[in-house]
DNA sequence: GTACCTGTTG
DNA sequence: CAACAGGTAC
């Protein structure tokens, strides 16, 4: 079984790559984020006619969560089950193939000690609280998404450069490591333990061209699935060409039937 | 020589669509309207790539002309060279191959009545002005543009609709014969007497789906130089396909040397 | 830099 | 409908 995850930055503006995409990869099941789109303005027939079927959790502008499958999947949760409401559309939570899968967009927290920033911590300590509440870590469960986080300097190009930030200073690698110690482990990093591996590039700056690269995108699983983790890669390819997503894809193999 | 005009709309965004196009007419002159950029905006590398100087006049979203050009060309003026200076880029006169040029984005003017209105009003008497201070009947000249001027009934699909508009009204008509009076020909209207052709079809209403097109962009000349016209034709295909501008290019072959 | 918003213009 | 402005967010 193929997982993937991908910040595509608005699915209208990047319905033509993500079709390509899928037609070349073929993931059995793929998490999307920042949709930046409404449930009526996701591209349903084009997906469709690809051969998925798509879980979608809209908001208009910013965020937006979506779940593509080859085969149908049971909708678990579009949102917190538990405490208040939480007005951004950040999470899908389903059930796939007799695996457990989040698709997550964790917040990005602007500049450290903002209150987007308390933001971000809260929503990491709601996402715990919800896995305490609805999962168990000897379940085949898999967190895949943008998670803001750049867990160690090995996943930035310019560590010195991005301590301070919000997507490296320690309080959030400290969230991190707290969201792994429930019993999770970073796939692509089990599959590749030194390798410098990015999947986001600043548009701005000439980012990309300078290889000015984070990886802040993941797919954590419990320890029963990351024993199943074949090959795991950044589609780094993506991010080239015209309008591409700031953010490459992120694709695992698992051993387990489709 | 093939002398063409076209507005564009914006030549940042119409740059793929002008270079394509430039390759495919290869006009020895081309003029441009509705740059909306500076100088500084103007695409004159990819332009020059594409074997073409340019002489521009710009200016921040509104308005802006231009000529171009495949041997270097004389910019004569790029406003009124008499009486009180013209906050807008609505001229560039230009001498090339031994004809005289101007590229001309004459007001529309709003509604009739309106204070713009009153403006492309006097607009056309400061042209003719400009005419009568700096030119003769008898020498080989151009008057290439948007003149926001269906001149007849025979030049909008839907007479009746248009009759009472800036474009079509009795009062724009009227300065239109009087600046044919001073010695100039409509060319294409000359080589096609009864044909109904357009030139631009709003964006809005289905404009070009319904064919609710105008004639309003023209190349006028002087008796001697519309005695050289062979051929002239209106781009209509220019107005397909995606992003296109709302006006389609005029183009006119005059037996002349290039 | 890229994409979104609201508002204006034609 | 399609361009602009000026704004926010990442």
């Amino acid at each position: 079984m193929r997982i993937a995850t991908w910040n595509v930055n608005s699915v209208r503006i990047r319905q033509e790559r993500l079709l390509a995409w899928l037609g070349r990869h073929q993931p059995d099941l793929l998490c999307l984020q920042e949709l930046k789109a409404v449930e009526a303005e996701f591209p349903w027939q084009a997906v469709a006619d690809a051969g998925y079927q798509a879980a979608v959790v809209g908001q208009k502008t910013y965020n937006g969560v979506a779940v593509l499958t080859k085969q149908p999947c049971e909708v678990l949760a579009k949102t917190w089950t538990h405490g208040d409401e939480d007005p951004q559309a950040r999470l899908l939570d389903v059930r796939f193939g007799g695996v457990r899968v989040l698709s997550l967009y964790v917040p990005n927290g602007s500049e450290v000690d903002s209150d987007k920033f308390v933001y971000k911590r809260a929503w990491l300590d709601r996402l715990i609280d919800h896995l305490e509440r609805t999962a168990r870590p000897d379940e085949l469960l898999a967190l895949c998404g943008d998670f803001n986080i750049a867990p160690t300097d090995l996943d930035a190009r310019n560590p010195a450069a991005w301590r301070d930030s919000v997507l490296c200073c320690d309080a959030i690698r400290g969230d991190w490591q707290r969201l792994l110690g429930w019993g999770l482990t970073d796939v692509v990093r089990q599959i590749h333990p030194t390798e410098r591996l990015y999947s986001w590039w600043d548009y701005r700056n000439l980012g990309f061209i300078k290889n000015d690269g984070l990886r802040i995108d993941h797919v954590l699983a419990t320890a029963p699935l990351a024993a199943l983790a074949q090959t795991a890669f950044v589609d780094r390819d993506e991010r080239k060409g015209g309008k591409p997503s700031d953010h490459a894809p992120v694709v695992v193999d698992f051993a387990l039937p489709t």
